[in-house]
Parts: C-alpha cells; sequence; structure tokens
DNA sequence: CCCTTTTAGTTAGCCGACTAATCAAGGAGG
DNA sequence: CCTCCTTGATTAGTCGGCTAACTAAAAGGG
C-alpha cells in the first residue's frame, strides 16, 4: 500500500498548527502568560469563577492538566482559586488584575495572528473552510466512537 | 475590540487536530509506539540510517527533542543508533526489524484515518484545502520571520 | 600546525498533555 | 443514620515539545 505521508494533508495541517503556536508564543512572551495558556484565559475572560471540571471540558483538557496548569498560573499571580461557598468540593477559578492585564495583550494578539492567517481568504474560503474543518471533526469524533 | 476566540478558525483546527492525534493513538495502541513517533517511523521508513539533525528538520522537532525520543524508542527496541564511519559527531537512525513491523501497522492506521478524515470531501476541496492551508503557512512563515 | 569557530548531539529544566490511582465531599438507599 | 456510590480535584508517572548550556568532533585561517 502507498501511502506518502509526508504529503498528507494532515502532516501538512499539523506544521501549520505548530507555526501557529509559535506565532503565538513570539507575541504574547513578555507577559508571563506560556504557550498553553491562551485558551484558558479567553474562557475566563468570557465569564469568571468558573469551575475547573467546566474549564476543562471547554478548551479541551482533562481535569488532571487543567489543575496544574492552575497550579503555575496562580504561582504566576494570573488567577486566584476561590472554594465554592455551597459544594466544597468545587473550587472556582478567578482572574486576578494582573491575569485581566494579560489577557487583554493575549486577546489582542490572538486577534492579530488570526487575522494574518486569513487575510488571504476570501469570505467565501473562510466560510468552505470552516465547514470542511467540521466535516473533519465530525468524521473523527464517529471514528473515535466506534473504536472505543 | 470584539473578538470571540472559542469562534475562531484556529480554535476549531487546534481542537479537530486534537482529535485526529486521539484517533491515531487508539489505532495504534499495541505496537510499543507511543504519540508522537508516528511521523519520526514513516519518514524512516522512507529512507533508513538518516543523521538525528535531517530527521529533526523534517518532523519539525528541535534535534533536543529527537534525542529524547530516540533514547526511548531505542529503550523500546523500535530503533538503534550506528555512529557514521567518516564523521564522529553524527549517529544515523536506523529501524529494527520489530520498527519494520510497528511501521507498517502505523502507516496503514495513518492511510485509515486519512481515508476517514476526508471521505465527505470531494476531490476539489481537497485540492482547495491544501491550497489553503499552504496560505495559512505562508502567512505565518512571513509574520514569524518580521517578528524574531 | 595550532587556535578558533562551527556543527551534531546531549543534558537539564520547564511547560503541556495524558492515564491511573487517590482523596474528600456530596448524594442516595436501605 | 450509616454505608455505598458518584463526583470534583489532586498526585504521580510518562511522553512530547521547547530553550539554554554544554561536550566533542570537524573545519578553517592565520
Amino acid at each position: 500500500m502507498e501511502f506518502d505521508y509526508s504529503n498528507a494533508l494532515t502532516h501538512l495541517m499539523s506544521h501549520v498548527l505548530k507555526l501557529y503556536r509559535h506565532n503565538v508564543d513570539m507575541l504574547i512572551g513578555e507577559y508571563d502568560v506560556s504557550p498553553g495558556q491562551p485558551p484558558l484565559l479567553m474562557r475566563l475572560a468570557e465569564k469568571d469563577g468558573q469551575i475547573q471540571k467546566e474549564l476543562a471540558r471547554q478548551i479541551h483538557v482533562k481535569p488532571a492538566t487543567l489543575t496544574v496548569m492552575i497550579n503555575r498560573m496562580q504561582k504566576a499571580g494570573l488567577v486566584e482559586r476561590k472554594p465554592d461557598q455551597i459544594d466544597q468540593r468545587v473550587s472556582r477559578v478567578y482572574l486576578t488584575e494582573k491575569g485581566r492585564l494579560a489577557t487583554e495583550a493575549v486577546k489582542n494578539a490572538l486577534y492579530t495572528i488570526e487575522q494574518k492567517c486569513f487575510e488571504h481568504f476570501s469570505s467565501e474560503e473562510k466560510i468552505l473552510f470552516r465547514r470542511l474543518l467540521q466535516q473533519m471533526h465530525d468524521d473523527l469524533e464517529v471514528l473515535r466512537m466506534t473504536n472505543s
């Protein structure tokens, strides 16, 4: 069976995404924000004080991953945990003042790079691109379900 | 500035790629091959006995990353290092027999999933999709250059 | 020919992701 | 009630990525 992985679309896609992350890292370098944290900051900007389980679900990581990430961000002074008043198991995560400032910078960086990524796409191409990604997503979801 | 990251194309793309990797991991589970190793195996299948610097370039990781990865794969019996006869600095990487078997399985898995990913794409859509990814790639390359 | 620079690889230390195992608090049923 | 089960979070251990600092071999240049 001849399958040229180096020419596969998934391979190209994975390379592009790596470049994307690298660009983001460069733009946010000086805010005590490390590579994996932007998605979390965006979610907190939308809605402060969420519980960890919910945040983990939104940024597509496991709760265990989030625990460690939040530990570091707490140490860096970006966020703080506050225990829930009703349910003593859950802890809610809030942006600090420093976190809010960093979040603004990160949002600007993400916006800038998103513009750069798609500046040569027409509106139709952007819509089509989203549709194709969504199609991939759905097919991979199905595959995941049938195999596990 | 209103920028809804949770709706950004890069966010969707990153989620799709995570799903892709998860699917690959599930299919190759029982071959002593861990998540990051398939790209390296594909390159070795194409051309055995390459030097580490060149392999690192091909799979888009730093030489330091590759050193550690190859250590583990050597321990798992998938590959072996042999010193170059002429240049005593470089070491060349070869697939073992076990490595060759695993590589065949991995290639099948990658092919299967690639099919699944794009089974609902027309030929034109696949061509367009590649063109769009390449466009993103080029724009991100330029950005990277101007900022570093 | 020796000294300096370049180059291939390694090591150490950090961050992000995962699974599996554990802990602690809440809930449900007998 | 008290036990058992479920659920949110954490810990430990593994893998994959990076940078920075280092080692050792090769290549140049005076």
